[in-house]
DNA sequence: GCCAAACCTGCAACACGTTCTAGGTTCGGG
DNA sequence: CCCGAACCTAGAACGTGTTGCAGGTTTGGC
């Protein structure tokens, strides 16, 4: 039995150990990266068989996915929480994206490995993955807000993109983080009204 | 002795098996995406041993990151003889996109594969990647030509970030062609002049 | 109560990227 | 002519993602 997986009944216990798979895995990531997430490392810190843990996650990288999305819903909400600072749209996302990025760059080897599984082209991902690039498009429109702006979704479009490239290129070490910061900052910029 | 290596010196004789290992990675993408391109199968189809492949190329990502590059290359060699029409920098740059989009779209499984090792992450492909990186900007950078806007490295930049995280959601099975044409061409539409 | 379905465990087995070993051949410099 | 370096081959071996198998336990409907 696993020791801590005392929920009462079956279904909480299964919900308890999903929440256990996810958080091995996110601590796995902290340590050492995507390749330090190996699934028989998962399912032994998790306490949980192997097989059981395919159950309920198709592959690695689908597990990772599901700990990036909750992480991106997690972010979503602080950042609605503390409103961007800026008059101006494009000073509001160029914050935004700051403080993301901020989070993010915190846990470097985390953001690697979710970054990783997000670039791997697995067609049955893809659910999760377009779940992730709403909530991350939603975290810009937050920011943009009403802005009167024209061809708004297309922009939001466009710095997702930035965003996505920015991350694969700075967690495949092309770049450091200043530059990917700079980089997003001169996108918003560029594509928003500098002035209210 | 490779029955098909029969360049007189050793040295063409090994230039020579390069070439058979690339074309050899770019069949087997062509058949069956990045999973079809097996080291040993590589090998075997070229006439080489396993080990040979691995003295030239450090990794299956970096053998098809080779390709990519020799790839890249040609391309922006064809574009360049055929100059892109349009009289403003928006059409210009759009219709290169667009050739340029229908080559990769011609060979679906070999920019699958392409793609996908472009966003691994293994800091020692990073040279490569660079190299690939500047090759597609300097693509665009040949179609917007002298237009006078300022911010012009930005909007460079951009639009292949913008092209790189379509590339990417494409081939991860996000979205279709038109699609991906379609945010192309309405990118570089907001970032540059509509009329010369 | 009883059964089928759902879920778990532990473990063996497989596939493919990668590394290593033990030799062979070719080339350029003394 | 001979040596060491560079390169090649065939093949074994290892690590890790993934699958399969042979049981056990829990649950929900009859």
């Amino acid at each position: 039995m696993g020791a801590t997986a005392r929920g009462g009944t079956r279904a909480a216990e299964t919900a308890a150990r999903k929440q256990r798979l996810l958080a091995a895995a996110t601590e796995l990531a902290a340590e050492g990266g995507y390749d330090a997430v190996q699934m028989r490392d998962v399912a032994a810190r998790a306490e949980v068989a192997l097989g059981t843990l395919y159950r309920h996650y198709a592959s690695k990288d689908q597990l990772l996915l599901a700990a990036l999305s909750d992480q991106a819903t997690t972010l979503r909400e602080r950042l609605d929480q503390r409103p961007p600072r800026g008059n101006a749209p494009a000073e509001r996302v160029a914050d935004v994206l700051r403080r993301a990025t901020r989070a993010l760059e915190r846990q470097p080897r985390v953001t690697h490995a979710m970054v990783t599984a997000m670039s791997v082209s697995d067609d049955s991902a893809a659910p999760v993955k377009l779940e992730i690039n709403d909530t991350l498009r939603a975290i810009i429109g937050d920011a943009v807000d009403g802005a009167a702006v024209p061809d708004l979704d297309d922009i939001v479009r466009v710095l997702g993109s930035v965003w996505f490239a920015e991350l694969t290129f700075w967690s495949g070490g092309l770049g450091d983080a200043q530059a990917m910061a700079d980089n997003l900052a001169r996108a918003a910029a560029l594509l928003l009204p500098s002035r209210a």
